[in-house]
DNA sequence: GACCAGGCACATC
DNA sequence: GATGTGCATGGT
C-alpha cells in the first residue's frame, strides 16, 4: 500500500504555495549555503553569503586560494565558522581541482557517482549532498532533514529510528523521479515543520492535520 | 537566559 | 553499530 505522499504535498502546495528554492543566485552559491546552513537557521547564512559577496569571494577559484582564517571571518554569522570554512575549503577543493570549478562537468557523471564523490568529501554528509544535486544541479535526488523526520515519525509514516537512506528512499519511492517535484516537496515540509511540527507541536492548526494517525 | 536552527565528524563504548 | 559530544552565531 503506498503511502499518501502526493496527498501530503497536494495540501502543503495548496496552503502554501510554491516556495522558490533554493534561494541562491548560481550553482556554486547553492553549493556554499548548502554547507553554511549546516545546523544553522537560513537567517544567519544569508548574512554569511553576504559577506562572501561584498568581499568578492563568491568565486572557486577565490575560495580555493584563500586562507581558512580569512574564510571563518567572512562566513562568521553562519556559525560553526571554523569548522564550515574547512568544509567549504574542502569542497571547493574537490570542485577546482577534480572538476574544473565547472558545472556542467558534474552534470554529466552519473548521479549515484556523483553523490558517492560528494560524500568523499569531508564535511559533505548526506542532506548537503543531496542539497547541492537537487537544487544546485536540479538532478532528482530527494532531500531528507530534520524536518522530514520529524513529519513522518508524527504522522506514523516512519520509525523514530528510521535513517536517512531509508527516509530518503520512501519519498523517492512514492513520488515520480521528478526535480521540480522534490524540489518543491522538501521546501514545503521545511515550511510545515518550522511552523507547526515541532517539538512544542500545535498540530489543531496544521494544514496537515487531518492527515494525522 | 533558555531554546532552537534547512548537520557532520569523530571519540568512545 | 549505537550513542555522545564539539562546533557557534543570532532570533524568539
Amino acid at each position: 500500500m503506498p503511502l499518501p505522499l502526493r496527498d501530503y504535498f497536494k495540501d502543503l502546495l495548496a496552503h502554501y504555495g510554491p516556495q522558490h528554492w533554493w534561494p541562491g543566485e548560481s550553482p556554486f552559491e547553492v553549493m556554499v549555503g548548502a554547507v553554511l546552513t549546516q545546523g544553522a537557521a537560513w537567517s544567519n547564512v544569508e548574512k554569511a553569503i553576504r559577506n562572501l559577496k561584498a568581499y568578492d569571494l563568491l568565486d572557486p577559484g577565490r575560495i580555493h586560494e584563500l586562507d581558512e582564517d580569512t574564510l571563518a571571518l567572512a562566513i562568521k554569522p553562519a556559525g560553526y565558522f571554523r569548522v564550515k570554512a574547512r568544509r567549504l575549503k574542502n569542497l571547493v577543493a574537490w570542485f577546482v581541482v577534480r572538476h574544473g570549478a565547472d558545472v556542467e562537468k558534474l552534470r554529466a557523471l552519473r548521479p549515484d557517482l556523483l553523490r558517492e564523490e560528494l560524500l568523499e568529501v569531508k564535511g559533505v554528509g548526506p542532506e548537503t549532498a543531496d542539497s547541492i544535486l537537487l537544487y544546485a544541479l536540479g538532478i532528482p535526488s530527494f532531500v531528507v532533514d530534520t524536518y522530514t523526520h520529524r513529519v513522518m515519525t508524527r504522522h506514523g509514516l516512519a520509525g523514530e529510528d528510521t535513517g536517512y537512506d531509508d527516509l530518503k528512499e520512501t519519498f523517492e519511492r512514492a513520488l515520480p523521479r521528478d526535480a521540480a517535484l522534490y524540489n518543491e516537496f522538501h521546501a514545503l515540509i521545511v515550511a510545515v515543520g518550522k511552523e507547526f511540527c515541532r517539538p512544542t507541536a500545535r498540530c489543531e492548526t496544521c494544514p496537515l492535520r487531518a492527515r494525522l494517525p
